[in-house]
DNA sequence: GTCTATAATTCGATAGAC
DNA sequence: GTCTATCGAATTATAGAC
């Protein structure tokens, strides 16, 4: 008698969450193009013909890699005047709390010279960060301030955690969230003006 | 009689300036991985093989390649309040301007993936933008100053010319200047605090 | 399910004729 | 200086034994 979906595969399970844990930190460290299936396989104590066998390819591998959720906090729960801090201290927690083993490093880093990861990471802006922004300042500024929003964000993430640049790494996290968060508390909702104002 | 440095070599100059505009423009479309010397040779329309001859290699080429001046404006000739001003817009000039045949495209999309122009952008960012931002500030602040500006500048390049992030691609050029402009003025010179202040 | 062996490309770099 | 021919290494992916 043959199971079409056998209750327990446990160990079917594990493999597959080896080598998705082992590629995203290889990606991430080395980037798409230098990390090989054999690295991935190595580093997951499997075949290289596993990686194969479990993803299809690299590429729907590193695809998988790259999915996660911003698990963005709901804005409209947030006293207005305390948005900008939330979403700085957010994205701090991010980068730099203690569930870190997420796709964003990764993402970030491939978006600047992989096609796919740059596509993913629109989609994700406009599935995830758009909506909880225009939501907040209404739709005639929504665009405007979601750009403005994510160029000052992820331009802290690049400098300070992709290229590593001295004195962007150097600042103390508090003094960080502060001055972002008064940034982007002015990006969305500037001198007190309701966002329904004309 | 033999000629120790000819006077003309016209022809090796134009065949070397020919290999290096087009490894840089494909270096940037492509990335350096995705750029074979094959690609750069057939751009230039020589033989591969005068490529390396040229340059050494694929590594000396890409070297050269991101090599640029960034041409910062002399900020202290510039009035106080107009700092941030200023520097917003050199930096769309920089990437929107007339003269955009310069590495700084180029070494931004590299920079996430590839040490070797993280590093240069380090370096470039030690020796061209953050003396002139400690001029300016004061020692005692530079280093916390030049993060957050070098942040944002390099956060909306990423968004609107890495990445292309639509509303910050469909953001007008002087809308962004200004919004730039007034967050770095405050990152630089908030509320009139001189520089020398303790 | 797992591994060995290898197919099929592709690339950077070199040797040597002219 | 320039081109032809090719080496040697590395890669993804597959075929097939066990």
């Amino acid at each position: 008698m043959t199971q079409k979906k056998p209750v327990k595969s446990k160990k079917s399970d594990l493999t597959r969450a080896a080598i998705l844990a082992a590629a995203r930190e290889l990606f991430t460290s080395q980037g798409f193009d230098h990390t090989t299936v054999r690295d991935v396989a190595a580093k997951a104590k499997i075949d290289p013909a596993m990686v194969i066998r479990y993803f299809g390819s690299k590429d729907e591998l590193f695809a998988l890699a790259v999915e996660f959720d911003l698990r963005l906090p709901d804005l409209s729960k947030v006293p207005r005047d305390a948005v900008g801090a939330t979403l700085a201290a957010h994205y701090f927690g991010l980068w730099e709390g203690e569930n870190r083993n997420h796709g964003l490093p990764l993402l970030m880093r491939s978006a600047a010279s992989n096609e796919f990861a740059a596509a993913k990471m629109r989609e994700m802006f406009g599935k995830q960060v758009a909506p909880a922004i225009a939501a907040l300042v209404g739709p005639a500024q929504a665009a405007a301030c979601a750009g403005l929003v994510a160029s000052q964000l992820l331009g802290m993430a690049f400098c300070r955690h992709i290229i590593k640049l001295p004195p962007a790494v150097a600042m103390p996290r508090d003094a960080m969230i502060k001055a972002l968060g008064q940034t982007i508390q002015n990006y969305m909702l500037p001198r007190g003006i309701k966002p329904s104002e004309p």
